[in-house]
DNA sequence: ATGAAAGCGCTAACAT
DNA sequence: ATGTTAGCGCTTTCAT
């Protein structure tokens, strides 16, 4: 700890070093040149020999990964980037990791980071813009290679502005401002075949809560409702579309409200998991037997779903699907940046939900 | 695209630039120095302006800052570290992110890391030893301030000893290997609390279905049946304790093979969630009516298992809690370490559990 | 096969 | 109040 301020023109501020002296045996990281200095080479050797360079000795190079070791030495990332101008890091912005959608997400993609060697940076934004643009910031001072991010309902001017020097893909929603391929799952399509298949069984006043159209998968979903209601000649009663905060509370509250009202509708169809989960609870609360006295349609397909007595009949979402086509996205993207060629314009993808029939569907008891 | 060699000593290869010449105006990163020559000022005195320094005047930081948005200039994050020795960054390592336990903590420790201005960087281990590894080697090497990690059942000397150089939390499990503090939930308590509740309820032969005893978690779990059991006197049939992997299929598969045996047991409690949603998928499937056949304490607590009829009772656990612990504990670590402080003694911190009962429990049926 | 030296972008002494 | 200079750890010419 005793240490004489040496005389030489180190800017070094006396402080700090752990324990003990300047030998990085441990606690301060050794360099390159710490191992040089111990084998008495230039430390331009060592980092050859380091990196497998073609014209160092094989024995050099030995010696030089032993000392190394013996050193604890690990290379600084940060330097050799400065040097490289390539960093390995992806982010992924997302707002929430407790819905099963984003999850599926951050797991797919975090193998697939790992797999092509870059460390994920997970931001979450909880839907706050301001939150949002602090990350991208961050990642943008870090140099992150490439970001994958599910949009804020109101992406801020400068958070856009700023991923337009980025590689990056959206997922899931998509923005306006952001100048990103997405790739999302066709919420219009997933509704629809809900609305079709209720109708089909003969129901004519079905209800429908959703998210808010401020989210480009609320309003792709509202809009499948009321297109394919309207499609198919159906009655569109407005107290019969909610649309609120995506939400287990709110998805609760709209489906207790949907069977207390006057004219309760014979099915509903929900446009996320949280609301099918809020919705399920209401429906035990309230003692609805389904699908006697009303037919249930959910969004997405948690694990749990198919617990629930009765079964759920939902929409299935290729999550998994549509994260390996962002992240492939994304590295070519990447690719192509660092080959200097000129990001051939990537147009945005959209997958095909599928419906999967659980019994909570039966034709209307009246009419 | 098309670009002459220049004939001047500059090492800089002659590749990618994305489009056009050397103006920073979009594209390429703009430095300090951009500015500073765009000025006509030092670069130390942009450093400065940008900083905020006290001897620069309001003059010059404004003109600073206006051609800092101008160029589109970002600080580089990693050339900054390079001085300051300080970059930010805390590594989260668990084995999965689709469980529930994870995903609180995740959610917790994200925004704490956000708040604290730290970025946060996932690992997802899968449980294999040599991933974690990799993610250790790739954290130390971009200097991660800390390490939050849910060590691998059998972690590599190589990546205990990389972590002695870091500051280090771990949470839920923990390594004897890992010299780092952990915050874990006591999982004795756990499940001797489901026992004793059932016992005291009548039961005696009791059947137990957790994780294999090779991650600490496992092992706590399984000691807090049999102790219990034999504190209590209850008889203990080896056949009723099962412990395998933490998957829902072999919660299935036991919750199975235990129903069915010659003597099956009057309840049975679980030892992890993934294990508890098997045997909930499984009773169905036999058609076993809980708790009148079968009484079932469940462990751990997803919002969805209050959908489940009947309602299945449970071991809850403080999941944002340890998570708060761990974070609050790892920041203190960092502090000190920076302070230069010798890091004082962490000890390790265990939770309580608790049961909630929700019916799934009552006295056997015969005797 | 190895060394010397430059420089990536930044901050911080140390001058003025 | 601003400029000059050194140096963080590394890679990479350019010499030898």
């Amino acid at each position: 700890m005793v240490r004489a301020m040496q005389g030489r023109g180190n800017n070094k501020p006396a402080v700090k070093e752990g324990t003990g002296d300047r030998r990085p045996i441990h606690g301060a990281n050794a360099t390159i040149k710490d191992i040089a200095v111990a084998l008495g080479v230039s430390h331009s050797t060592v980092s050859r020999a380091l990196n497998d360079h073609r014209h160092i000795s094989d024995e050099m190079k030995d010696r030089v990964r032993r000392a190394a070791v013996e050193l604890g030495y690990v290379v600084n990332a940060g330097a050799r980037t400065l040097r490289q101008a390539n960093n390995r890091l992806i982010g992924l912005i997302v707002p929430d990791v407790m819905n099963q959608l984003f999850v599926v997400m951050t797991k797919v993609l975090a193998a697939r980071c790992e797999q092509a060697g870059y460390q994920l940076v997970l931001c979450i934004t909880r839907d706050d813009a301001e939150v949002e643009l602090k990350h991208v910031q961050s990642l943008r001072q870090s140099r992150a290679t490439g970001i994958i991010v599910v949009p804020t309902p109101y992406v801020l001017p400068e958070t856009a502005q700023l991923m337009s020097a980025m590689s990056v893909v959206q997922i899931s929603r998509s923005h306006p401002a952001i100048a990103a391929p997405a790739v999302a799952i066709d919420g219009v399509r997933g509704v629809a075949n809900a609305v079709q298949h209720l109708a089909d069984l003969g129901h004519r006043r079905i209800g429908y809560i959703g998210i808010t159209s401020d989210r480009s998968t609320g309003r792709a979903r509202g809009i499948g409702f009321t297109s394919t209601m309207e499609r198919l000649g159906l009655p569109l009663d407005p107290a019969m579309v909610n649309q609120g905060p995506g939400t287990i509370e709110y998805g609760r509250a709209a489906t207790t409200s949907l069977i207390r009202s006057e004219v309760p509708p014979t099915a509903i169809v929900y446009g996320t998991a949280d609301l099918t989960e809020g919705g399920i609870e209401s429906l035990q609360r309230e003692n609805i037997a389904v699908p006697r006295d009303l037919s249930v349609v959910g969004f997405g397909d948690p694990s749990w779903l198919k617990l629930i007595t009765p079964g759920i009949s939902t929409v299935g979402l290729a999550l998994a699907e549509s994260a390996e086509a962002a992240i492939s996205m994304l590295l070519r993207q990447i690719q192509a940046r660092e080959e200097g060629r000129p990001a051939e314009h990537q147009s945005s993808l959209e997958l095909e939900p599928y419906l999967i029939l659980r019994g909570s569907t039966t034709p209307p008891r009246v009419r």
